[in-house]
DNA sequence: TAGATTGTTAATCGATTAACAATC
DNA sequence: TAGATTGTTAATCGATTAACAATC
């Protein structure tokens, strides 16, 4: 654990931007970067650079700039990517499907260890490897294999149902894709990705732009 | 076009909320809410809802609050949802068929007209109603038809190849989920859904919470 | 050593919150 | 009218940027 003091979500929300940009350097073989280097690929300042990266510790040397592998190294392990961290999949419709199938996401650690829906049409098929189960059976599971991290590929109302139960079970992470601001206790962590409100940006840009063109 | 000055991000960001949260308001036939009531739903500041709406205009009234189905048709309006919105989906794996069978799209006025991969094992396949058409047919397609938006659900490799000819063709936004951070033209709305790196914030707020448990 | 570049403090900028006069 | 609640200005808070002494 590297994290001291009380780091802001803006800074947290940098950090796998750092991550994949070291890890592009890696696999092209370049050894050092200096703050300014790193900024001007991911487009901020090089002052955020270091002010993002003395958050954890002082990784660069004067003179020198920041060893690639070393920097890489850290920020994997602030990130807490390595460990293995064990998952439970509940939806399996399109979304669920994706989600299972994404093979990056085992490899930063997130290990699907069960899969769960309340369709009988979809429960007893496999989803790489995996057999679907009913949701019933979630509970027991999560208490049984102390399943840390709850991945949510289904509607609103059915998270609504679930929530309070897998939590009380153990569950401390939970990533959201419902369409649902929930509220969780203080010691669970909740990432939203909340796709709908992702495209609807993406409308409002569309008209910016194009009223910005209308009027000069 | 409601919009006038230049608004933050971090505001285009709550306007999906404002609208999700005033659907259901009005899902649940409440005339009328006062900013208190909604900045409590949301778990923000009375202060910011105010702050925030009046980007765009005075909607509310003294002494009375906002008209729920006025303020959520003005919010509707601002982020120019309704008009129909013409989508190349490009990229129909696990991802691809998410997106391609998600209605609440369609139902904002994200309108899929055609679904292109390179795959041939997946090319002529039917995705929800669209036939799978390879990429070498892509900006041909993107010209007849006058589309407006790209959806990338393609390996980053593979955007590289593809996103300035696309622009070129007519492209104006993109709904990104590949691992990349690109760079479009200032006429160009961008919004990127990084799905590892979302994952990853997740992991790092597990080990917060967990740092902070053992220091007390 | 001289040059480069960090770590860190200080300045600036922007977003959030508080306060309150305006007004329905 | 009195009470409620907005719109908006001012105060505060936090994040970003600039500057520079420390140092490799």
């Amino acid at each position: 654990m590297t994290q001291r003091k009380k780091v802001s979500e803006a800074v947290i929300k940098r950090l796998p931007r750092y991550y994949r940009h070291l890890s592009q350097l890696l696999e092209g073989n370049i050894d050092r970067i200096s703050s300014n280097e790193l900024a001007s690929r991911m487009h901020i300042t090089a002052s955020q650079v270091r002010q993002d990266l003395n958050n954890f510790g002082g990784f660069g040397q004067q003179g020198y700039g920041y060893n690639v592998k070393m920097l890489h190294a850290e920020i994997g392990n602030i990130l807490g990517l390595g460990q293995e961290l064990s998952c439970v999949l509940i939806g399996a419709g399109n979304l669920g499907h994706a989600v299972a199938n994404y093979a990056n996401f085992e490899r930063r650690g997130f290990k699907i260890k069960g899969i769960f829906d309340n369709n009988p049409a979809i429960i007893d098929t496999k989803i790489n490897g995996l057999t679907v189960q009913t949701v019933d059976d979630l509970i027991p599971f999560i208490q049984k294999n102390q399943i840390k991290i709850a991945m949510l590929t289904i509607p609103a109302v059915s998270v609504k149902e679930l929530i309070d139960d897998i939590i009380e079970a153990g569950i401390k992470g939970i990533w959201n894709f419902s369409y649902l601001d929930m509220e969780v206790p203080a010691d669970v962590a909740l990432v939203n990705v909340h796709l709908s409100d992702s495209l609807m940006t993406l409308a409002y840009k569309l008209n910016e732009i194009e009223y910005l063109k209308k009027n000069q």
